[in-house]
DNA sequence: CATGCCCTAGCAACCGGTTGCAGGAACCTT
DNA sequence: AAGGTTCCTGCAACCGGTTGCTAGGGCATG
């Protein structure tokens, strides 16, 4: 067994409270006695055991991190992020992945609660209420989803969804494919909100679709009988998996069809052709993350980051 | 506040340990009791604190898992597999990512440990004693390294660069480089044994390298100057920076320069040329240690995976 | 009717720490 | 020398549950 805050109590012939102390109040225990303690300590191996720690202090040090699919590199990235911007303050960070699956989530949310002093929810499946009670039981910061009074950091969608069609019309393209996501999915809102609005444009909408390289795979055909010239598809991995059943029907992309997807994602950067893609600010979004919730004063705030239209190989002037 | 044990049992009128045995052992409490602590528990939304079982329990029903970059397309089907298999047992799975650090991989064993009932140790980058060591204070399975006395799930990384080596012979390679991984790394050790062992070869080591594209890209020019014909690459992230550095320099894989890579990630898969590839059983893997985590009899238990060969389109003959 | 057993539920100690309170020792003031 | 501070440490209650022990009520048995 592990030595406890007791064995360490009697190696050195103080109570467990000087013990406790020694290593959360250092400055009220006697520097001789503490150098005694934290010698025992160190013989002995003790480190403190942070669940009970919790238990009183109701602080575990800890963050949860809920993707959807941790499978998606969009999401590693902004993993990563907000795990060293937690180090930096002291926090360790804990993923969990939901297959997609609401119930899951909501499963894996209970689970932290109590385990966790807040919650970054990653593009969630549930659906606004239900995540309003869970956050009764603890902190949250939403990423990607809108919901009223809870900090959230969002991404600029729609800019992104804008600055793609203008490009697509800038090259010629009228009639263009929308390829969605899953549904309560809050970004395939956004762009589906900004291409109705925008004018003079012909579009037909699939989804709901999987957020995956099979989703795409499996509409490529219908996006190819429907006509368009130009598709904008949910997420980079499901405008890869569109580029690969185009290639299979031997529809060349950009020359025959332009592909837009979104992420920036590294298969897209590496793809031939490479992806044009709207890059989203998975980093600065995983660090903001973490700051909200840490920064437990700020209640409702909500940051909105911009994204960026990076034009590469996949999208080309409309063809006659 | 949640509710307590105590709140719940203040509402029905019973002592706490009444409402304890309620969930935790139904058969010692009277059938009406029972159902009327039932009530007040959902009434008042009351749900056990894992934690604060786990104290005098010992049993947290969660489980660890750390590897060094969940930003490697590597080791997110693994993670699923470990997920969706220990959820199977009532179980979940938080994972961590060391960032390759060995100081952060056991600042984070560290932080599992009474967190968690087992860790899963994917690809450690500590040494063989200090992972002895800490295994003392919380059970470990470990993943891709050998270490006497601790169960472990290989993946036959032997057996599939033997495969490739053959493979490449067969198209008339002599001098093949071998592009290895990190320091400490098990897997690049076991290709570099069989490698060194096969006859009639002219083998050429690079290493160490970070295992990413990144790494893969920043020896491209010195394996191109060495005059293989052939590579082996540590994994397909490298594999993959290795062909895009030698694109760049205008060499054609495979015309020019064979490729080989080890794990099968979809990039890879996406990849034009597309890369051949040791497919590791990464699901399989991550199945099998949950068991052998869960099965805490087996103590020593050592399981080995198979590999296999895929061969695509970054391999071809040996130009002359 | 006395005896004995089973079922059920309360009591209290415990898991590993934290923290408000109180008291003794040493030091400083006047 | 008396009184007031300051510094340090022990005491004990508490966080939210779990569990061995005990005891009372109900029932069957002899």
């Amino acid at each position: 067994m592990t030595a406890t805050i007791k064995d360490v109590a009697r190696a050195c012939g103080v109570h467990v409270s000087t013990v406790s102390r020694t290593f959360s109040a250092p400055h009220l225990v006697n520097p001789a006695t503490r150098s005694r303690v934290m010698a025992a300590a160190d013989d002995l191996g003790y480190r403190p055991n942070r669940a009970a720690r919790a238990l009183t202090t109701g602080r575990t040090f800890n963050l949860g991190l809920i993707v959807a699919d941790i499978a998606n590199p969009f999401f590693p990235p902004l993993i990563k992020a907000a795990q060293s911007q937690a180090r930096g303050r002291d926090y360790h960070v804990f993923v969990a992945d939901t297959d997609e699956d609401p119930r899951v989530e909501e499963e894996l949310i209970r689970t932290f609660t109590k385990q966790v002093d807040g919650v970054l929810l990653c593009s969630p499946r549930l659906s606004n209420r239900m995540i309003e009670r869970l956050a009764e039981d603890v902190p949250f910061v939403v990423v990607n989803r809108r919901i009223k009074g809870m900090p959230a950091v969002l991404m600029n969608v729609a800019q992104g969804a804008k600055h793609a069609l203008e490009h697509l019309t800038g090259l010629g393209h009228r009639r263009i494919a929308l390829v969605s996501g899953p549904i309560g999915s809050w970004t395939s809102n956004e762009m589906q909100g900004v291409a109705a609005e925008a004018p003079g444009l012909d579009l037909v909408f699939f989804g709901p679709n999987q957020p995956t390289e099979a989703g795409g795979l499996a509409v490529a055909a219908d996006v190819a009988a429907c006509g368009a010239t130009a598709v904008l598809a949910y997420n980079d991995l499901v405008a890869l998996g569109l580029i690969e059943g185009l290639t299979a029907m031997e529809i060349g992309v950009p020359d025959q069809i332009s592909v837009i997807g979104f992420d920036d994602i590294l298969p897209g950067r590496l793809n031939r052709p490479k992806l044009t893609t709207v890059a989203m600010p998975a980093v600065a979004a995983g660090r903001m993350a973490v700051d909200l919730l840490l920064q437990s004063g700020g209640e409702g705030a909500t940051v909105t980051l911009d994204t960026a239209l990076i034009v590469r190989e996949s999208t080309g002037r409309a063809q006659k």
